[in-house]
DNA sequence: AGAATTCATTGCGGCATCGAAACGAAAAGG
DNA sequence: CCTTTTCGTTTCGATGCCGCAATGAATTCT
């Protein structure tokens, strides 16, 4: 993949207004790296090592799941082998709504 | 420009998933967006003209300028033609945090 | 000149987020 | 067993952002 500093910007700002005009639900960064993350990573996914590799705190995980969780753009899941802990999930909605994304980016990048 | 929906969404990714690591001030998605488009499309920039290019109130945007001004990312200037309009103006600083951005996204871009 | 408009900011109340610490449940270790 | 550790959530107090409405200042209109 070839993308100069320069395109780079510009495809960042370009994605990030045209996804502030559509109103999409308003998420913090936090909250969008871990959608991506439990999206775009190998399961399992838990809280512990979400927080690990996001650098955040485990509260402000648990707290950002609920936000998505409310949302529908993921599910939490008891672990059956140890019930201690929680596996993240994806949904049919948050598939969609990062598709969706995805497709905004790719169209805004050929724009470029 | 050439990149595909899944390249998209997992540049994004690694490039958010890299700043949170590198625990930049965390801007809001309305900050960044403001902030990049100061720097990459063209002068003047008002309070009224970002607030409609950026679909935002204007109360949003005049609060984001305390934010990233508190930050030195960039200054108000009371525009000498009509001096009820504030022109928003680059910083150095701004300008070395957007740098390192855009490094940061083409060096994970390349990596993929 | 006086009234109306435009531009930006500020008060206000509401809501979401944060980190640290306390907590309860489950598992691991002695 | 019983203690300690691990895991996730919740409580707490603080901070920050939001929109709406009111305000202050500057310009335009009549």
């Amino acid at each position: 993949m070839d993308l100069t500093p320069k395109q780079a910007l510009e495809l960042w700002r370009a994605v990030s207004v045209a996804a502030l005009g559509r109103k999409h639900p308003d998420l913090t960064a936090r909250q969008f790296s871990l959608l991506l993350q439990v999206y775009l990573t190998l399961p399992p996914h838990t809280v512990r090592g979400l927080a690990r590799d996001l650098a955040m705190s485990k509260p402000a995980v648990s707290r950002a799941l609920d936000t998505l969780g409310r949302l529908d753009f993921l599910r939490r899941k008891r672990d059956q082998a140890d019930r201690r802990s929680v596996l993240v999930q994806r949904t049919v909605k948050g598939s969609d709504f990062l598709r969706e994304f995805g497709d905004l980016a790719a169209e805004t990048a050929r724009g470029l």
